[in-house]
DNA sequence: TTAGTTAGTTAGAGCAAACTAACTAAATTT
DNA sequence: AAATTTAGTTAGTTTGCTCTAACTAACTAA
């Protein structure tokens, strides 16, 4: 039943949104803004970025980047590295700590794959996989 | 295997979160902040609280919950209906327009379920429908 | 070599959201 | 009836993130 479904998606959506809050909490996240914690994923995803790429990824301007970057490396999550090859820029590094902070995301995907584990079988779990698997592979609607 | 479902996981999550995205954008969301989406949603679950009562379900300062309401309702998302018992406090109601904000939520909802029933045939989708539900009644870990 | 561009910073402003302190007005308790 | 509590607002401050404008230093091209 199409209702049914919506109800379980809802719920796993939610117990998604409180892993991923309580990934956050363990995380000693306490003294990053939720914008700070963006900043960093981002430089994680972009792989060592500088100013300009950042900002253009995040579109925003450099000013706005720079201030926020600057506290970033102030709290040791970030550090920079000179590029040899131009001496004007540098090359945004997440630190240990930046890195460990970045993975409370993992730590969510954790949580529900250890809920996942217990909730199911190993039967049960392959064809969860098998399922999930056949949903997200799927090009996206603006695709087609 | 583990990993297999991890993956699938992942992007499933991020899923979600694109379809949020997603669904704030075409919400006509533009003039809201982050925050104050969040206020909508809080006002719509706890169905017409007061000041008082949405100040502590938020865990902030009623002066502080006084002017971003202040704000809503300069917008024209939320309004106040006084309180027939209490000429002091009223209730916060949320606006035609402000209920239909609040439903970005849903619409991202039925854009994966959309999706789900692009890729899967009726079988699987039951088989989904089962599994999600099997996942999502658990008691939670800190239950247990 | 000179002119123009690019990377990044600094200065100064604005806005949203949080706080404390102090208040008004209504309700409740003694 | 007086004192206390409660609901909510107002005033003033702080912090974080964003912007534009103006700048320096380094690179590039004429």
């Amino acid at each position: 039943m199409k209702n049914q479904l919506k109800e379980s998606m809802v719920k796993f959506t939610r117990l998604i949104s409180a892993a991923e809050e309580d990934a956050k909490e363990r995380c000693e996240v306490q003294d990053l803004t939720i914008t700070q914690l963006n900043y960093l994923e981002i430089i994680g995803e972009l792989d060592n970025p500088t100013i300009t790429e950042l900002a253009t990824a995040m579109g925003l301007t450099k000013p706005s980047v720079t201030i926020v970057v600057d506290r970033l490396i102030a709290k040791g999550f970030v550090c920079k590295v000179h590029s040899n090859t131009d001496k004007r820029s540098s090359f945004l590094h997440l630190t240990g700590l930046g890195e460990k902070i970045n993975q409370w995301h993992d730590h969510a995907h954790d949580y529900m794959i250890g809920r996942i584990a217990r909730q199911l079988n190993a039967t049960e779990v392959e064809l969860f996989t098998l399922l999930l698997n056949k949903i997200t592979h799927a090009k996206t609607q603006k695709d087609q």
